[in-house]
DNA sequence: GAGCGGACGTTATACGTAAAACTTCCGGCG
DNA sequence: CGCCGGAAGTTTTACGTATAACGTCCGCTC
């Protein structure tokens, strides 16, 4: 009597069908073969259609002691970047049945919120990118398989890492600018403590370095086209040769500079070759349209949520680092006569 | 014996600190002045930090049968509009005990696949923005408190609904060019079955109309920058007198305009204004700078999950739109004269 | 000295599901 | 005839938590 509004539960369904609720299990869990009559079976299943009924989630994951629910840490979402790694890693999880909930550290929430009280969600794992890095000693105090985006292989003990090939990306940018001719250069770099930007520096010198002749010189800047364009201003203002080729750590960063740039009146490429990283829907609205390097964020996803599946699974997660592709535009060319 | 690697529960805590099971619920849940001692309390409380004992929230959520966790349902994340949404949402959840969830309609994944297949969690209410409109019967088919996202107050049976005030911003923009001289328009109109879009091209129209002499052709396009440039392209080459503003839906559609635009020799503002809707980052990467309509996201979600809290307790969410602001930049200008 | 009420707990139970272990019925085989 | 095995279920249990309901013990009051 009286069952009300409440939602119906297996044990609701067992009665209408007129069976008991573990039959309902077995049914609707597709376990049946063998157990129950495909009469009986179909009974139960149109129960259950009749009724609306739903398992309840929460008593499911109780049971089984796992949610087949990832967590995907993220930094706040200022970009399509991170969508397209979370549309990457949902496809993979949906092709093995589990879910992925996103968690862009929010700012403003407050650091010390951990990730897991917000997520309410039981989790079977979490990817993180290491650019989220202050809800990354929350994420180590718990045992939960984890696997790292972008993260120093060497630094994150035991996690499973997954990277782009940001050195490869870097070595072609600077590649593509010394073969058009240029010597000098500034990087903007971003001002964000995460390997992922280290790499950058790093391939950056080197590369560059090798040439004789050449110059880098370094300014950072948040990722926000605000400071890079103060940082870039200042930056090409400075007394001494001005530099030819300007190479940004993000694209966002890049159209700071096109606007440093034209308050200076240098003209793009003209005056001053730009390159980005990222290749963002930006790239392409910008004037003239950005040369920058591709990174594939869905397959970058769908790695990342491969290898954790691995790692649930008890298996070593496939090595690699994911290709990226310079893209070359109108804002390189060779440096002018002088 | 053989403990091993599970994790704690409040049993093993129970036994470590010598008490029942019971009064460890009840110290870390806070009620246990008057039942237990300050000194087991104490107990209690430094066997739970030693185990690293975390509630498992699978049986929590079944005990309570509800799991303060609301979902989000958004659009693609391709716009960092909706990371706004999340983030004050997030926040006015967090002050309330409670985690969002988002789910971003990943495309190619394919539309029949619900929501509540992929975010595995539990919930409590559901916040949706009525451009995710695949995922929408589903949602109804559950029973769960839903509040709707920019959504047609009539026709959202029974839903609450939060609104920016969007009729209010398309005004200001219509007046804002009607001002600077303007007559003939165009409308660079989103190609996206939502209401919110609707609203913009009535309101439009409706303003435009009231002035003697004008006129507003439109066409439609979906929110991409190259699909946007090839719809304005057709537009403006068009035969009969050109356009002299150009109202675009969104800045993304914006950012398309910009680029037919300089394709066509056409100057903005000089030979076209335009305007955009969103005030996203592009407004200001782009030269010049884009006059548009600034949404406040963030306190949209806000509003959003303060209305879903307030359905959750039974009252009634509070009415009244978000008021938003026109933000004018380079990219309108008086017509040129003839 | 009976009784009462607070302090300090414990025991027992329910949430809804999945699955292991058990029952019952029957047809067939040696 | 005795027994075995498979079909078709049912009964029971466990997952970990929160809390209602129940015990003590003790100091006080009347």
């Amino acid at each position: 009597m009286a069952r009300g509004s409440t939602r119906p539960t297996s044990r609701d369904v067992a009665q209408a069908a007129g069976v008991s609720q573990a039959a309902v299990s077995l049914v609707l869990g597709d376990k049946w073969r063998g157990r129950v009559s495909e009469t009986t079976a179909e009974r139960v299943r149109e129960a259950a259609r009749d009724l609306g009924y739903r398992p309840n989630l929460a008593a499911r994951n109780l049971r089984l002691g796992r949610t087949r629910t990832v967590l995907l840490v993220v930094p706040a979402l200022t970009t399509e970047f991170f969508a397209g790694v979370y549309t990457g890693a949902a496809r993979v999880a949906a092709d093995h049945g589990f879910g992925v909930v996103l968690y862009p550290s929010p700012e403003g929430i407050g650091p010390a919120r951990d990730p897991f009280a917000s997520a309410q969600a039981a989790l079977d794992g979490v990817i993180a990118s290491s650019m989220a890095a202050d809800a990354l000693t929350a994420i180590r105090g718990d045992q939960l398989p984890l696997v790292m985006l972008d993260s120093d292989p060497e630094g994150s003990l035991g996690a499973a890492t997954v990277n782009l090939d940001i050195t490869d990306g870097v070595r072609q940018v600077a590649e593509h600018l010394l073969d058009l001719g240029h010597r000098r250069f500034l990087h903007l770099a971003a001002d964000v403590p995460s390997w992922t930007f280290e790499v950058r520096a790093r391939e950056l010198a080197a590369r560059v370095g090798a040439v004789p002749g050449t110059s880098v010189r370094t300014v950072r800047a948040p990722i926000s086209i605000d400071d890079a364009l103060a940082a870039a201003s200042a930056a090409l203002s400075a007394p001494g040769p001005r530099p030819t080729a300007l190479v940004c750590d993000d694209d966002k960063l890049a159209a700071g500079a096109y606007k440093a740039a034209r308050r200076l009146g240098l003209r793009v490429p003209d005056d001053l070759s730009v390159t980005g990283l990222d290749d963002l829907a930006l790239a392409t609205a910008l004037d003239p349209e950005l040369t920058t390097v591709r990174l594939d964020a869905e397959l970058f996803g769908e790695h990342g949520m491969r290898a954790l599946l691995a790692v649930l699974e008890g298996r070593t997660p496939e090595a690699g680092d994911i290709p990226v592709e310079l893209v070359v535009r109108g804002s390189t060319a060779p440096p002018s006569a002088s």
